[in-house]
RNA sequence: GCGGGGGUACCAAAGUGGACAAAUGGGAUGCGUUUAGGGCGCAUUGGCUUAGUGCCUUCGAGAGUUCGAAUCUCUUCCCCCGCACCA
């Protein structure tokens, strides 16, 4: 009998159809609602719509699903709400490389089964973010969650957005939100565009970074000649000042000031600057041997002529280091080659690890640079600078910073500089960055950006306080969240420009960004079912709505009672999953949104961080694994019980895992391999055995683990017990001889344990089984301590053991056995043994050592060995009972092997000296 | 650099003071078999050795604590992730 996987995950969907709903109103028309102690609401951090999804994703989904089922199956009732979120530029990031037409996109979508002759839609972001909606749903349908679909929503639907301006009505009203002056990344046509390596925005350039400037202003006549550095604390060692002879400069005004630098510069300093004008052009030629003074040293320097400053970087103009800065170095050298300004002498300003204290002259003797045209210095300056930066200590030229590792020296210099108007500042992208519609990205200064402050000292102390009593896990992250919360800052929470999102409120110009925007909405889940339900309608979603509803504030209306009322009955969250890399960005303020906003009853409970599949040498590339890591291709291939399983149980959800095939195909073999199981006991009738006992008992351990297990939401060890051990252990009874009905009902209370992670095989089961309804809405039961039996388990504990001992021996030994000798452990050990269960385990140890028997290595081991067994100790019966047990698997081994067999004491001159001899483990020889 | 995580056998992955040459799965090898859809079952899988045993070597490297260390401490090497407006 084959079990049909694709029938079975075709069937059960349509009959589990309606049993993730949550709606508590509904479920006052047919019995009470569970007491509010017995309400559980998870969710998993709803997805971004980026692409289609892979076997990876469907992990952490799956585990909301199990943990969900299985609370469903133990009288809680459960709320477990899905949606998707598709603000910020990822969505519109898609659609826009459909539209350039993009080769690897298309090929991509094609490779993942979309229709191609209806690409063009996909040019629309609404129809890609309609698409992948529905996408993602069906993969979650396919994979049998019990969800509650009727509270999808999406962050980009009118109501979704009637909520986050509700949000940031509040969180301004906290005085949560303040503005200040930003540095964006500004295209002069579009607006701010977002630099980042999806290159969304922009054509080119998707790496460059945003570095801060220090513009050093050396006074030239009425004028200032500005440098732009990246190591104020430098200045200390400048010789001279570098221009290109062949360059244009120009004059600007700036504020009352007359400042000279490239025309490029010039032009990005009217982004950030007020009153930038162009009076009047200079060039190199003409600035070359004139000699200005420089901040900070107060000395007078000439500028020198050199090939490698570039009109494009910083002020086009740079101050000379040759002690730190290679380039400096060189062109220094270059000139001094020629026989010029031999009088110019090197400064050593900054001592380092491995450098010394002139950087610069070492690293280009090592790496035996020529010039200054040499292309590998760009390396060298990178290394000096990392080496400086990070060991560097300040010398005895550098005045009253001597002695100052210069990671702190750098800041406190440029802040000197700057209150004694000898610096300013300026930022640059450290390499060029090209606009969608071709312009040029700059940096442009917005002074009013908006910020949320989680920098808040009460905030972060309430929220600090509050994780302490979270459950969150794993154990690492909540040691660490600690820190994370204290590391926010003020965080931009909206943007100028071409995005996905909500506006803000009352500054309409201004979109909400998409990590703001997704950090109360759990919440909103209790309203959008009101919303998908036709109750409800956008423009009903007011101020005040809200405010009654969440806040239980105002008169409110008769309609939003029920609303209020189911908010009140699930609210707070009980666990909300997401992936690791929310560990830094959204579970920190998911939880101090919840505690600036809401009352503290509903603050969240728990948060499960799930860790990801990954390919082998990295994450499993969207683009590269294609189709054949897509979940649909996958759920065909290994099963999507046989996904589930693997899931639950290859590995800690706590612990990347590396995605490999043939694992996942054994656990589809796994699920074969209950079902035919449980098709061979469908057939047990018989009258009790003897083994029943055993078999009731060991379910009922088993149950009791598994429960433990699942209550810690332990998956891994709860079902490596129940599915994988059980199942063993109900083979050795089928091996047994046992038939009877009572075993088959043992089977349905197993399926039922099985049913959170493996539904439909579970489903199939039952049906197979002739038993009513379906498994998935059954009750798991309770372990029943007083079947726990541990006569009838340590017979046959033994007796299993001692078969596959012995069974061993005949193989390698190749006889035939006349006579077997089980060896019970000697009386010391014995002694010890009913000792230790007297004990506690602190003073297990000590105690034990005191037995003159166990002053020996051997005995000390033993020792140990007891220890570690403690909690086993008080289940292991004592002398009689094991010699019943003994009896039991003589009875059974003798007419197994047809042999004799004898129980003596080990301590009998015959062998073994054997360590195996152990209280309910006896030693053996077989003759 | 700072912060966090990690390094276990052929590959993955359990394992936080004892009985651990180390679960489980994959792979490989062997045996059996009445083999539909990636057959199924059993065994072996650090070295030498015995039927059961014993010894040696091994959990990145080195040192230490301990009667006893994969596990605790220190030093060191290597890998991964985060460092902010990016989901």
């Amino acid at each position: 009998m084959r079990y049909d996987f694709s029938a079975a995950e075709k069937k059960w969907p349509e009959k589990w159809e309606g049993l993730g709903a949550s709606m508590q109103a509904d479920a006052d028309a047919k019995s009470a609602s569970p007491p509010r102690d017995k309400k559980f609401f998870m969710h998993f951090a709803y997805p971004g719509i980026s692409g289609y999804q892979h076997v990876g994703h469907m992990r952490g989904f799956s585990y909301t699903d199990i943990i969900c089922r299985y609370k469903r199956m133990t009288g809680h009732s459960v709320f477990f709400p899905i949606g998707t979120h598709a603000t910020g530029n990822q969505a519109l990031g898609f659609a826009s490389k459909v539209k350039k037409k993009d080769k690897t996109w298309l090929d991509y979508l094609e490779a993942n089964g979309y229709p191609m002759n209806e690409i063009k839609k996909m040019e629309s972001v609404d129809t890609v973010v309609d698409y992948f909606n529905k996408n993602y749903q069906e993969n979650w349908r396919l994979f049998g969650f019990l969800a509650d679909f009727n509270s999808f929503t999406c962050t980009t639907y009118p109501e979704y957005q009637k909520f986050i301006q509700w949000q940031f009505r509040k969180l301004n009203g906290l005085g949560l939100l303040v503005q200040k002056p930003y540095y964006a990344t500004f295209c002069p046509n579009c607006g701010p565009v977002a630099v980042d390596p999806s290159e969304t925005d922009i054509s080119r350039g998707g790496t460059a970074e945003k570095h801060e400037y220090t513009l050093l202003k050396f006074k030239l006549g009425s004028d200032y000649i500005v440098a732009a550095t990246l190591r104020p604390e430098t200045v200390f060692g400048q010789t001279n000042l570098w221009a290109d002879p062949c360059q244009e400069y120009v004059k600007v005004k700036v504020g009352n000031e007359t400042w000279i630098c490239s025309p490029q510069c010039a032009e990005k300093l009217s982004f950030q600057k007020e009153g930038v004008k162009t009076i009047a052009k200079t060039s190199g030629s003409e600035l070359i041997g004139l000699k200005a003074l420089a901040p900070g040293v107060d000395r007078e320097i000439p500028i020198l002529p050199s090939k490698f400053v570039d009109p494009n970087v910083g002020t086009g103009l740079v101050t000379s280091v040759p002690s730190d800065a290679p380039y400096d170095w060189m062109a220094l050298h270059d000139l001094q080659k020629e026989g010029k300004h031999k009088d110019i002498k090197v400064i050593p300003i900054i001592k380092s690890r491995g450098w010394g204290d002139t950087a610069a002259l070492r690293i280009c003797g090592q790496m035996k640079i020529k010039d200054q045209n040499d292309p590998r210095l760009e390396d060298a300056t990178k290394e000096i600078y990392k080496s400086g930066f990070h060991t560097g200590v300040m010398n005895e030229n550098c005045g009253e910073y001597a002695g100052m590792p210069v990671e702190r020296a750098k800041d406190q210099v440029k802040e000197w500089l700057i209150s004694e108007n000898k610096a300013d500042i300026m930022y640059d992208l450290s390499e060029e960055v090209v606009c969608r519609c071709g312009g040029h990205v700059v940096v442009k200064l917005i002074p009013d950006a908006w910020f949320i402050n989680y920098a808040d000292e009460e905030l972060t102390l309430k929220s600090k306080g509050h994780a302490e009593g979270m459950d969150i896990m794993p154990g690492q992250y909540k040691e660490n969240i600690e820190g994370v919360l204290d590391w926010f800052q003020e965080r931009a929470c909206a943007r100028l420009g071409n995005w996905l999102g909500t506006p803000l409120p009352f500054d309409e110009k201004w979109t909400i960004e998409p990590i703001s925007d997704s950090t109360l909405y759990p919440a909103f889940y209790v309203v959008s079912r009101f919303v998908n339900n036709g109750e409800l309608k956008t423009e009903d979603l007011t101020e005040e709505f809200f405010d009654y509803v969440f806040l239980a504030k105002g008169k409110g209306r008769p309609a939003w009672d029920k609303v209020r009322k189911e908010f009140d009955y699930w609210y707070p969250v009980d666990i909300n999953l997401g992936g690791k890399e929310h560990q830094t960005v959204h579970f920190p303020v998911y939880i101090m949104n919840h505690v600036a906003i809401l009352p503290a009853d509903k603050w969240p409970r728990g948060i499960f961080v799930n860790y990801w599949i990954v390919g082998k040498g990295g994450k499993i590339s969207k683009s590269k694994g294609g189709a054949s890591a897509s979940p649909q291709e996958a759920a065909k291939r290994f099963s999507v019980d046989g996904l589930r399983l693997y899931y639950a149980h290859v590995g800690s959800p706590h612990t990347d895992i590396e995605w490999d095939e043939d694992t996942a195909f054994s656990y589809k073999s796994h699920i074969e391999g209950i079902y035919s199981l449980v098709h061979r006991f469908k057939g047990f009738d018989k009258a009790s055995s003897p083994m029943d006992a055993w078999l009731v008992s060991r379910f009922n351990t088993r149950l009791k683990q598994y429960t433990k297990a699942m209550e810690k939401y332990d998956l891994r060890t709860a079902v490596g017990s129940m599915l994988f051990d059980f199942q063993r252990e109900l083979a050795w009874y089928e091996k047994r001889g046992g038939n009877s009905k009572a075993a088959k009902a043992i089977v349905m209370d197993w399926l039922k344990c099985l049913t959170p992670f493996i539904p439909f095989v579970a489903e199939e089961c039952w049906e197979m089984l002739g038993c009513k309804g379906l498994v998935s809405t059954q009750e798991i039961p309770a372990a029943d301590e007083t079947k726990i039996d541990a006569r009838a388990e340590l017979a046959e504990e033994i007796t299993r053991s001692v078969e596959q001992d012995i069974l061993h021996v005949i193989r390698l030994a190749k006889i035939q056995p006349k006579k077997i000798t089980l060896f019970v452990a000697p009386a010391w050990k014995r002694t010890a043994w009913e000792k230790a269960r007297s004990l506690g385990r602190k003073t297990l140890m000590p105690e034990l050592m005191k037995l003159p028997e166990l002053k020996s290595k051997e005995g000390a081991a033993f020792a140990g060995f007891l220890q570690k067994k403690f909690h086993e100790l008080r289940d292991i019966p004592g002398e009689a009972e094991e010699k019943e047990a003994l009896e039991t698997a003589a009875g059974y081994l003798s007419g197994k092997f047809n042999s004799k067999v004898e129980v003596v004491l080990a301590s009998a001159s015959k062998p073994p000296k054997s360590k195996n001899a152990v209280p309910g483990k006896p030693a053996i020889l077989v003759e």
